[in-house]
RNA sequence: UUCCUCGUGGUGUAAUCGGUAGCACAGCAGAUUCUGGUUCUGCUAGUCAAGGUUCGAGUCCUUGCGAGGAAACCA
């Protein structure tokens, strides 16, 4: 992507183009039209940013339509499930939510006027022998032998299909195009089969239902689509998509292929995620580690971070693979300046300030969001006895660490200097309590004197302190692509078994007892997180962890600077 | 041994009619900082290959190489 907003990517420059030159007098109109068989997920983000936007770029509309043509494997549970998402996405279709199952009967009535043309046939071989007579991509198909049938037997077959006579698979309807095509898919594609089943919608009222490419062209056409957007596998279909439109003389949109989104260290594929599901091996379509729409909310992604990546990284027709560092890129750069900002241990280490006074304590002034002054500010309690981060201590730091160690000054956030003392240890030899001094003159963080400290470590008072656990969720594959085969046919062997690392015993701030469901939180130093609207209750908080924030020092001590 | 589409730094994406190959992420170095965060500065690094046309080619032509997709009564 570019920073110039005169660079347009090839789709807004075909439809610039065809606003120019008055096509569809200059309208502009789009659709949204997932199968509802499964969730969203980042993929079709991308789509819906793409096709939502266009819209609102260029002054048009946009419609949700599902692809409901195929009831084995579709239900309301999807439906109601991808109309949420889209809404948390931040679109909205107003009054024009579609189904292509509203236009059974047009598209019935489109398929009888396609038989009278002599442009289709009833015919009645098998799957297997379809499949076989269309030949492969090495040579020509042949014929069917009902090829030939005349156009009032078709009619009648047809007719007799719908009226429910025949058992499923006794007869398909077939476009009349070319047996010998090079696009295997104009070799007489199918547009109706039998299928004796009840649809989430239409319920018993048919038994024959339309095929893919001859639903959705039609449906896209009736709508008043002017520009059909998807993805790369269609293109050899938009031959068939025109074919349709053509035969019929009806409103011709254009259809436009683009590249779908992949990502490194993601799977994509809605048959590998149900699978993930069905075994077990995630929690749920909404495991926060899951790549759906659901998941990534439900894990703390504030909808805009989505919205932000689906605009930069552009839109093409080469098959791509994005790296996920560039979709956490986004997801930082909003919440970092959006997320209110709390002190939470996640291992913690128990700091004791021997110089003061025991039994006491007092507040002291945090600011809420140092990026957002009108955040404003919250009084966090502090005492003799604190928590820090195990991590935050060394007992024989390297030259590089520059957090607490015997001897050493460091700041405690928004609190007091304080300088370690001693370390108490148990048999183990396991550090079990950190002694300190601290400075009252410091108060609020800094020293009249002027000097220094190298660093400022966060904390919470032992006192205040509010349980939880913490999910600390990472990629749930190690390998960039899941599907290397080094990992099994499967990919089950490319799984990270460190993307779900469960912290109990944490201690919050606690403000964040009454964290807000909605609202993704920094915990200083760490990284974003935000509470776990499943699984937390009052007396038992839950939060997970959206993303860390960017650790330079991590960085250090992987490369052995440490 | 068919058809379709596509090849620009590590990743992704720009470059009007043929006119200085730009931006973002990642990486590296430094500055600032009460978050080893943020912010700021700098650096590294690219037109698949070979020919051709041209004063001049990422762009046009030819050939080659490579990648992805296509043979559901799925979408």
């Amino acid at each position: 992507m570019t920073s110039d907003p005169n660079h347009v990517d090839f789709v807004r420059r075909i439809i610039v183009g065809d606003v120019e030159r008055g096509k569809h007098d200059g309208r502009v109109h789009t659709r949204f039209p997932p199968e509802p068989n499964g969730y969203l997920h980042i993929g079709h983000a991308k789509s819906i940013c793409l096709n939502f936007g266009i819209a609102q770029e260029f002054g048009g509309l946009c419609n949700l339509r599902f692809d409901d043509t195929n009831p084995g494997v579709e239900d309301v549970e999807y439906v109601e499930a991808i109309q949420a998402d889209v809404r948390w996405l931040g679109f909205t279709w107003d009054d024009r939510l579609f189904y292509a199952s509203d236009y059974f009967e047009q598209l019935y009535r489109y398929a009888e006027q396609l038989i009278e043309s002599g442009d289709a046939y009833v015919d009645s071989l098998d799957a297997e022998k379809i499949r076989e007579f269309r030949g492969s991509v090495h040579g020509v198909g042949r014929d069917s032998p009902d090829r030939t049938r005349s156009v009032a037997d078709n009619l009648d077959l047809f007719r007799r299909m719908r009226a429910g006579e025949f058992p499923d698979g006794a007869y398909v309807l077939r476009a009349k195009i070319d047996m010998a095509h090079p696009n295997i898919n104009m070799r007489d594609p199918t547009l109706y089969r039998i299928r004796h089943e009840h649809h989430h919608r239409t319920g018993d009222a048919w038994c024959i239902y339309p095929m893919y490419d001859y639903a959705h062209g039609l449906s896209d056409s009736l709508e008043g689509i002017t520009h059909s957007i998807c993805t790369l596998e269609f293109e050899h279909h938009r031959p068939l998509y025109d074919w349709f439109l053509e035969k019929l003389g009806v409103h011709h949109p254009q259809q436009i292929e683009f590249a779908k989104l992949n990502l490194t260290h993601v799977l994509m594929s809605k048959r590998n995620l149900r699978r993930l599901v069905e075994d077990g091996v995630v929690d749920g379509w909404d495991d926060p580690r899951m790549p759906t729409l659901a998941a990534m909310r439900r894990r703390g992604y504030p909808p805009a971070a989505i919205r932000q990546f689906c605009e930069h990284i552009g839109v093409a027709k080469f098959n791509s693979v994005h790296e996920i560092a560039l979709l956490e890129f986004h997801l930082r750069d909003v919440l970092n300046k959006a997320a209110p900002r709390a002190m939470a241990v996640l291992d913690p280490v128990r700091l004791i300030l021997d110089n003061y006074p025991e039994g006491q304590g007092e507040e002291l002034e945090a600011v809420n969001n140092p990026e957002d002054e009108a955040a404003g500010t919250r009084r966090v309690p502090f005492g003799r006895e604190l928590f820090i981060e195990r991590e935050d201590f060394m007992e024989d730091p390297p030259k590089k660490f520059f957090r607490l160690a015997p001897g050493r000054e460091v700041r405690l956030r928004y609190a007091f200097f304080v300088r370690c003392t001693s370390v108490e240890k148990d048999a183990a030899g396991n550090v079990v309590a950190v002694h300190a001094t601290y400075d009252s003159e410091t108060r609020g963080g800094n020293a009249p004197d002027g000097r220094k400290v190298k660093a400022t470590i966060h904390w919470v008072s032992a006192a205040h302190a509010v349980d939880a656990e913490v999910r600390l969720y990472d990629h749930l594959f190690a390998t960039e692509d899941p599907m290397d085969p080094r990992g099994g046919p499967d990919g089950r062997g490319n799984l990270n078994p460190e993307s779900l690392i469960v912290r109990r015993g944490c201690k919050l701030e606690p403000s964040l007892a009454e964290a807000a469901a909605d609202v993704t939180y920094q915990f200083e130093r760490l990284g974003y997180y935000c509470v776990d609207r499943r699984d937390s209750r009052p007396d038992a908080l839950v939060f997970n962890r959206t993303v860390g924030l960017r650790d330079t020092w991590a960085k250090e001590k992987a490369q052995g600077g440490g």
